[in-house]
DNA sequence: GCCTGCTATGTTATCGATAACATGAAATGT
DNA sequence: ACATTTCATGTTATCGATAACATAGCAGGC
């Protein structure tokens, strides 16, 4: 009698398949990781005694010993919910795949607490590195990962000074630009929204940015443009309407489905656009491109920061321990549509 | 000295932790696990130790002594790009991290084999419950997964035969429903575009669904009438045009976002909703409340899908092995709005 | 005073795989 | 032909925690 007769619904064990191959299962964990060290034959016999158990190899015993890692790389985003933050999942998540690697995720809501929480919890199942979309405002957390020896990318900004690797566009560079595109278009009055700058340190370095361009183009910064506002289409057209009242004559909308509000909004209400306002949104959102009329937009490469920091970990995996910060800008690209 | 002093960046052992705290690692193990076994004064000293050394507890270890599982599910959607999939992850995730388990989440593209993959790679790391979106139609990976003996939630559509436990709507009942309201409104030609039925057996039982509907109401099903398209908002304008030069005076977008973008091009073309063409959607994006004129759609509980089959997951944990299929309905609303 | 029971802690074996080392047989070199 | 390397496989120890069992100390009951 099976030493499974009690608990029958279970995975069967390497012992198992080694004791119906006649071998050793030493040479069914080499058969299955390294199949030029076992012969032909054995070796056969092996894949049909792994196929009759239905043997799935156990992880979490082989990551113990082997590195006392599993398979897995953590990532952290401010919300699931959000699709930027989703096509960078989906570029870390194809890159790792291919490797054999599958994907953690958490969602720290936007909470430095929860994000401690969750660096803790996710440490805790030693994955193999660990992704992080915002800067780590927790310091514990932040002593936490530095002691983890793992890689670790940020993802959400291109700070001089990481905890160890980033893969990012800057979103200053990125808000001065899209700023200077609406000076030179001849906007003077343009007004700013995001989310609010003091939960995420991107919307403040984009409107740092912002300021800069109104600054060299000598402009004036005229507070009453520039307004916080929470998430959402609707949100982003109450927003544009606000500073439409205050005088723009162009709102550069930092948050993410804020502009694309605003301009069904401008719908709504009969506004032309550009005639009335110019929009232009931060991100290049697939539906910027299909409201009328068409969005400017920043288009960042949200789908190859998750590959790129993907490839980042793989690359140290069990590799070099440098510990020389890595920064790899990925840059980004306005795309200048009728809206402006 | 001690023997973590050659690889210098890595965590500190329980071991650790009850040599500082001058105990065995046993009592620092239940001072974690269940503090009242444990005096006060011990209590406090491990505390401190902990605290000293930066000890993450070791799951692995953990998990693999104790349950020889990790604190993991994992969730297989078919795009984790895809925003109706991410609200159903966000439920599931608030769930379980309140109960300290987290998620592992893989996109299988809508592709049977890389679907099977991931079953196995997810098996392999030993969740405690796997949920999945789409019906598993690879037999190699529901053989797999009924061995396994954890919980299983499906979640894409109320089937009548579980592998273990579902908790969905019907696809069928609402597109019967969707239907009916439309036929109920006036409309006689209505149309119907989705994506394709083949690869997504949601989108066929929805088309049963209106097909039953249309023929409940003695009107003829014209195959004209019916396409499959593509995702994306493009594609759903498109299709638009293709049913209304098919004679359509309504259509029923039982895709995702198509009919977001069926109504964009209405916009612009300038062709009035309803009066030329209605419009109802699927699923309730924020979004189509925003569109000019707001769509009528069907709401699903997507969050509320995830959070329940978290919880059947979590009861299960641990507990009892009744392998009657469990079949929980969260059923649907319409929100009649201004496109019908 | 001795047995019983409870509390706080320690010891040993174990989860399932793999690293490190060991071995016997075949192949190769000189 | 014999030493040496290579190849295919087996044996043992171990990863870091926890279950199961063991034990020492102290309280209370009769």
């Amino acid at each position: 009698m099976s030493r499974r007769a009690d608990p029958p619904a279970t995975h069967a064990r390497m012992q198992d398949v080694a004791k119906r191959a006649s071998v050793s299962a030493m040479t069914v964990s080499r058969a299955l990781r390294a199949p030029d060290q076992v012969s032909e034959k054995t070796r056969r016999r092996i894949a049909r005694a792994v196929r009759d158990t239905g043997y799935v190899p156990n992880e979490l015993a082989g990551g113990l010993r082997a590195f006392n890692r599993t398979k897995l790389v953590a990532a952290i985003v401010p919300s699931v919910r959000n699709s930027l933050f989703a096509a960078t999942s989906h570029g870390m998540s194809d890159a790792l795949r291919a490797r054999g690697i599958n994907l953690m995720l958490g969602d720290s809501h936007y909470s430095p607490d929860e994000e401690e929480d969750l660096v803790r919890a996710f440490l805790a199942q030693r994955p193999c590195g660990i992704v992080l979309h915002d800067a780590v405002r927790s310091p514990r957390a932040r002593k936490l990962l530095l002691k983890s020896g793992i890689p670790i990318v940020e993802v959400g900004d291109l700070t001089r000074n990481p905890l160890d690797m980033v893969v990012s566009y800057s979103n200053y560079a990125a808000g001065k630009a899209m700023a200077r595109h609406l000076v030179g278009r001849g906007y003077r009055r343009i007004g700013f929204a995001s989310l609010a700058t003091a939960i995420t340190a991107r919307s403040a370095a984009r409107l740092k940015g912002y300021k800069t361009a109104l600054r060299e183009a000598d402009l004036s910064i005229d507070p009453a443009r520039i307004v916080e506002v929470e998430g959402g289409f609707a949100s982003g057209g109450a927003a544009l309407v606000r500073l439409v009242e205050a005088g723009a004559d162009a709102v550069f909308f930092a948050g993410d489905v804020l502009a694309v509000g605003a301009a069904l909004e401008c719908q709504r209400r009969g506004w032309k656009v550009p005639g009335q306002v110019a929009i232009a949104s931060f991100d290049d959102h697939e539906i910027a491109a299909q409201v009328t009329p068409a969005l400017t937009a920043l288009r960042i490469p949200r789908y190859e920061i998750g590959r790129r920091a993907a490839e980042l970990i793989l690359e140290r995996h069990g590799g070099v321990k440098h510990r020389k910060p890595v920064v790899i800008d990925v840059g980004f690209e306005i795309i200048a549509r009728d809206s402006t």
